[in-house]
DNA sequence: CCGAGTTAGTTCGCAGTTTGGCCTAATTCG
DNA sequence: CGAATTAGGCCAAACTGCGAACTAACTCGG
């Protein structure tokens, strides 16, 4: 069986040596630390499996690069001499993560323990500025946060951009994302250039494949290994995480679950077919079913977040025509999930985007939908909750891609 | 981010030692071979990064492990001292698979280089029996193979058992197989107890995941990674390779193709559902639709081999009935798989099971279905093809699953 | 107050692995 | 037949992780 070479294996291009083996053995202590929290090196090496001696050298090394720190004794008290506390210490590191979106450019720092450290956000017309016009705006926005990083004694180990469409992880190249009306955008490498030679590895990925790796960040250490986020949006995307791992697909395009034909008679979807998913439970499908044309709501120039959340009110007073619009969303959106259940078996399912902002009338009746049509009744059912990240999820799970570098490979920040 | 443990870091529970390096590189020579086939050292080295010092003392271990052979000079002809040619050739060494069925139980035994070395069927009537008697049989066939395998001098590695159902790989129990009547039933365990302790390691598996594997094997070399197999059986199981890897799920039940809900107004489904996939494309429904019920064709007493290759007949043969038949199979398929390829974006879709017996008919109409429905007119299309495995994919599955442990890790087979 | 017992962490020699350089072997080319 | 070229083996060097011995720091019981 092929496998698809790992970041380690790429290094080395597919061979291990004893630099591997040790970057592959700091990396694993800091995961564990990262999972399980600080602690002694003695219980370090017996739950890792590698030796007390061989922990010292580790620990000093990952000391020396400034990714860990010895702190308060531990289990003091007890019989024995205490041990001294290991702990995460990434302050000095961070991974960044910005999100192209329609109508606004997102930016978070998440240093190694997963704390955001900066974050901004800058409206813009996407849709109707050119795609080199977009790209330098994301470029002022990394430029200054970078020198401002830099001034703050923060290293930036890589820049993860979130690509509301089709983006090639391999070239850097959005090859298509209708909603900005671009097309093989050479998103990457335009970056680089603008940003000159100093800057941190850049990569583009599909932004509900970073909005999954999101929540499996906040997720750290419970074991969740399969999950699937759906964000919900003016289109609904989706990110799947199979055996803790982002599933790419052959064109990296794996995860677009907007498509789904679940219903013959509907509505016309942008992508040419009808009833589609997204044009039941979409955003714009919500809108429509939840106010008049005329309605503010409805106003595409209002801010998205004061329309949603001037329909949240409504919901929480019981206004009917919100409410229903919202029994009608969950109806559809259970139709899809529990499709997508039974191929993807997930152990949670994230909903995120707009969903998340009405979790109260969406969890309950998609969970119960899930549950019901389920195959296997032995089974437990896969829990299905609402994200708790806001609209920020994808440059959030940028952040934590980029990271993710230092734990795979904690040789990549120098001392 | 969580990665789920593979093969070699389970052995050292996560961590990376000196043995762990040696195991990782000779399997990455093996992979390398049987890839890319025979070559001489020194193209060995260029190519994976390994040194040719390594190389050498890899190749003699491989040699003594009965794995690889020298062969005949390399680059005759060609200016400079030719190397030797160094072969794949694992004869003294096989993988086992075994698929439970419900009218047959059938075994396939390859080599290291893939070829079939033991093959046999035996009819059984799995859904009369109580599992511990089809159990008995099983072991009967494996004691049998074993033994003549071992007369042979060659040794077993692994064996995997293709079960009809949801099987937890972990331990090895089969919770639910719905065709055998099958409910929790400790399959890995039993056989182990029959077979006594002289037996290689067993393990169960899903029968399609394992097709999936079988089909993956046949195209080992040609960079494929991102695969879906679709068995065509009563049920329409689902097995999908992404990055090279099965993917598990959750529970151990990704794949669960058989029931998307494709027509509400459908047929009642054994699941208790309406018009799940599997009533509209699945071998019940393709008989239905091709012959009246006093037809021997849907004579479930006869052998269904048989009755396939009477339809056959009769489709090449003009036959209206049949032909229509095939082109509703066709249509709804050519649905569900335009669903699938979205959602996994595959590289390739392998139907196999009794579509494969009808591909003249079958992948021509869902290819197109696939290219019409695709979203993204630029991207190239995935391909959709026929299984050229027949009835035996998953046993042949099971046996490439099993001896990938020693591509994965040489050193299981003892010199 | 003090010695025995216990646990943490370091030091050091050792075993295992890859590596680069050097050598020999085998072939072609002129 | 000698020069050039390529393959492959050998060996010291560098690096890694490991086990054992050792030191350090603490508790407990008398």
């Amino acid at each position: 069986m092929a496998t698809r070479s790992t970041a380690e294996a790429q290094r080395t291009g597919g061979r291990t040596d004893a630099a591997s083996m040790r970057r592959a053995n700091t990396g694993l202590i800091l995961r564990h630390l990262r999972d399980q929290g600080g602690r002694s090196r003695a219980r370090l090496a017996a739950e890792t499996g590698l030796s007390k001696a061989t922990m010292s050298t580790l620990i000093a090394e990952l000391v020396e690069r400034g990714l860990v720190v010895e702190g308060q004794p531990d289990r003091a008290g007890a019989v024995g001499r205490p041990g001294l506390t290991v702990t995460l210490d990434g302050r000095g590191v961070c991974g960044l993560g910005v999100e192209i979106s329609v109508d606004y450019l997102s930016l978070i720092a998440v240093d190694l323990s997963g704390t955001v450290i900066r974050e901004s956000t800058r409206p813009i017309d996407a849709a109707n500025l050119p795609a080199a016009d977009v790209i330098a705006r994301v470029a002022d926005l990394l430029g200054e946060t970078l020198a401002s990083l830099r001034s703050a004694g923060v290293r930036c180990v890589a820049i993860t951009v979130a690509a509301p469409g089709f983006a090639d992880s391999d070239t850097g190249i959005v090859r298509l994302a209708s909603n900005l009306g671009w097309r093989d955008v050479a998103l990457v490498d335009d970056l680089k250039q603008s940003l000159g030679q100093e800057v941190p590895p850049i990569s583009a990925q599909h932004d509900a494949k970073l909005g999954a790796v999101a929540e499996l960040a906040q997720l750290a250490g419970r074991d969740v290994e399969d999950l699937l986020y759906i964000s919900g949006d003016v289109g609904v995307g989706g990110g799947i995480i199979s055996g803790g791992q982002i599933m790419r697909g052959a064109k990296g395009s794996a995860g677009e679950i907007g498509h789904l034909p679940l219903d013959p008679a509907g509505r016309q979807c942008a992508c040419g077919r009808r009833g589609c998913w997204e044009t039941m439970v979409g955003l714009a499908a919500f809108l429509r079913l939840a106010a008049d044309e005329a309605d503010p709501v409805r106003n595409p120039g209002r801010p998205l977040e004061d329309r949603l959340r001037e329909l949240h009110r409504r919901a929480e007073d019981g206004d009917e025509r919100t409410l229903s619009a919202l029994a009608t969303v969950a109806e559809g959106l259970g139709a899809g999930v529990s499709i997508l259940v039974d191929i993807l078996d997930p152990l949670l399912v994230v909903l995120g985007g707009y969903f998340a902002w009405f979790e109260e009338w969406l969890i309950a009746p998609v969970a119960d939908l899930v549950v019901e049509r389920r195959l296997n009744p032995d089974t437990e059912v896969c829990r299905v909750v609402g994200s708790s990240l806001g609209l920020t999820s994808a440059a959030r799970g940028g952040a934590h891609y980029s990271i993710d570098r230092v734990f795979q490979d904690p040789s990549v920040v120098s001392s």
